[in-house]
DNA sequence: TTAATCATTAAGAAATTGTTAAGCCCTGTT
DNA sequence: AACAGGGCTTAACAATTTCTTAATGATTAA
């Protein structure tokens, strides 16, 4: 989700302001243009995961725009999601016809706006991710699925934030992670914790996992050793 | 082919007979019913494959039994079709909104009929076994047929949800599913229900089945133990 | 040595889930 | 039409787990 580009594209500045500030406010980065040409612009530059396309619009409408961008290696994969008024029955089926993925009628309820757009992007997201297990030496394996944690043939079941930190760590063993590095890669960019937190979770670590496993470097940071 | 099942709703004999022979002659299983609410009746009996829906209809519309088929869980998954007359442009809208998968105009050509019908089924390769007994471990018996599940010896018949949410955690014994994963499933996309909600199901699940089978992690989820 | 940095521990805050009972809605029945 | 019952949801409060803090001790680099 914090990777998540949605271009916006829309004629009309209210409704970009409305559907930016909803959309950016879930974490998602957001880009908009006013028009089909623009946007197809915008979006051979920002390679968005998701464009929402206003059907009416001056220069080249929504559904023109669409098959453009189909065709068009940078936005060939993308969502495109149709935004029409609700008396405008057809375009909404010439929409799916030009490649759409969904369309959403005006007027728009942020709460139903976010969840189709959740729901749409987290079917698409699937594909590649994440492997169930994955074996990260030193007898330690990690499922990422059960959130499970195997050490020495013992499974045990670490609590959020330990199992966080511990993947963190040892997605890429013997590399230095610094702690401001794990505050944000674990704690996201404005949470303020106190300095002894990082700490007291590689203490439950270390005696989950035994104390050789995760070493502390001075002044640096801290490394998960094979 | 030969094992699948198409259900006819449409209130014009007429009609009915005409696709009935044509699909028949295809060799698919036909079955009829001339209004929404027959029809979900008798798709609880015989569970199609593939459901043909006229929307105009008394009793209860083509839009309104499409919703309920799209609820009940042995028709959740099927494929439905509308049948529209040509002029009716919203029922086409409403109709997809509704979980459609397709919609067919009339007047009918069988041609067109017959190879929209096979580009369908073709797509649709059955999501899971849909055999009806699925041993989920554990002791475990889930029966999406008659709608039951035996544990431990014990057969009991569980409510919708509560079904539901044991087919859903046991389809992937140990994997976590997170609360949204869950609302999104089972609830649907743009449902809003409280916070407790999922959890008194999960009581219940777990006063029938026992404590242990369903494991909570905080903050991220429930798995299914085997 | 000394100042900075990290470790350890226990306590209490915060967040999340469990539990219970009550209310609503729908269905089928009297 | 009134009623009974089951299923689903909600709301209030309890219980639990996880997270963070704060105080103190230990360690290390300069």
């Amino acid at each position: 989700m914090e990777n998540t580009r949605i271009l916006l594209v829309d004629d009309e500045p209210d409704v970009l302001d409305f559907l930016s500030y909803n959309l950016k406010k879930e974490g998602y980065e957001v880009f908009t243009a006013s028009d089909g040409k623009s946007a197809i612009q915008t979006a051979k530059k920002v390679l968005p995961n998701l464009i929402i396309l206003d059907v009416m619009m001056p220069e080249m409408d929504g559904i023109e725009a669409c098959k453009e961008l189909r065709n068009l290696p940078e936005t060939k994969n993308a969502l495109i999601v149709f935004l029409t008024a609700r008396t405008e029955d057809y375009s909404q089926i010439a929409g799916l016809d030009a490649g759409a993925d969904d369309y959403i009628s005006k007027p728009l309820k942020p709460r139903v706006l976010i969840s189709r757009i959740h729901a749409l992007l987290r079917r698409r997201i699937q594909p590649d991710g994440h492997l169930g297990v994955v074996d990260v030496g030193g007898g330690i394996k990690i499922n990422k699925e059960s959130y499970t944690v195997s050490a020495a043939g013992e499974e045990l079941s670490l609590p959020k934030k330990e199992f966080e930190l511990l993947s963190l760590l040892a997605s890429k063993p013997g590399k230095v992670f610094s702690r401001e590095d794990i505050l944000h890669k674990i704690w996201g960019e404005d949470v303020v914790v106190g300095d002894r937190t990082i700490d007291v979770h590689i203490r439950k670590l270390r005696q989950k996992l035994g104390e050789e496993k995760i070493k502390t470097l001075k002044g640096i940071g801290y490394k998960f050793e094979f």
